[in-house]
DNA sequence: TTTTGATTTAGAATAATTCTTGATTTGTCG
DNA sequence: CGACAAATCAAGAATTATTCTAAATCAAAA
């Protein structure tokens, strides 16, 4: 655990929301003014590695760094962009709910969910009952 | 639904293992030579658009294009790199088993698993049989 | 203090994808 | 049947997140 691995892992620690490399690079700079983004992609890979970390995947965006090690899923807010960490509800993590192909042997799963943040559905919300327009929250729902 | 649409649709229709882009180009190229990867990703852009195609991502690897259009989730092989479809078991899609923060709106869910696929998992099996070695599936295994 | 091996850094390289820009096709109308 | 316009295709350049390379730095141990 160096100076460098140690800052990017509180950096991840501090805030839990999800950075990107570029977000941690910029928090760590303040911290430490030297350190490189490379630096910033070789401490997550190695946090990564040594299972203190998990990196998170949505689509083709940039990856996103979480430092909960509890199993759990993930939700996208497509208004705000804010990821939040979401507990599985049984001891089986949501493998149930699937018909796994018989005989093949499932090591790890993956959950992702996009959809509206509690503040952005309430925004919307409010939204279309001041306007009595409901094409926002649809053209909002419709993208994506 | 131009010749070229008309090809990439094809192609994913007549194996459905989930190709990526360059693969779907290589098949492609077969049927109608002067096609370019460019129009490769054109079309698949505009099949995913129109809701005919859904694109698949694991982690950071190249995106895999599926014809399927019913909800179901992905199995990734760890060891021969095959992709299966697989079916939910209820009618919630997996939803169930998450415990959505009060007042987030879910409107889609992604689920990828990973592990061995039957005919690999049969593979494992009977090579720590011959050997007495684990080690072997336990690499495998580790080797996420 | 010197050695040694790991780590950091800056910048180049990579790879999937997207963009730009003409060329080509397709459909429409006189 | 020809224009003409709009859509689409194709070639290559550009973009972007990430990885690699190689030299500089660091930090324990001898
Ligand atoms: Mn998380
Ligand atoms: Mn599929
Ligand atoms: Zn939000
Ligand atoms: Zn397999």
């Amino acid at each position: 655990m160096t100076r460098q691995r140690r800052l990017v892992y509180d950096v991840l620690l501090r805030d839990l929301d999800h950075p990107t490399a570029s977000e941690v690079f910029l928090r760590a700079k303040d911290q430490l003014a030297g350190i490189s983004l490379a630096t910033v992609y070789n401490c997550l890979e190695t946090l990564t590695d040594a299972g203190l970390v998990k990196q998170v995947n949505l689509d083709r965006e940039p990856s996103r760094y979480c430092p909960n090690l509890h199993e759990h899923a993930h939700f996208f807010c497509m208004s705000c962009g804010a990821v939040q960490d979401v507990a599985p509800a049984s001891n089986d993590g949501g493998l149930c709910g699937w018909r796994i192909p018989e005989g093949n042997r499932v090591e790890k799963m993956e959950v992702a969910m996009r959809g509206l943040c509690r503040r952005c559905a309430a925004v919307e919300e409010s939204d279309s009952e001041e306007t009595g327009d409901v094409s926002a929250s649809r053209a909002a729902r419709a993208a994506n």
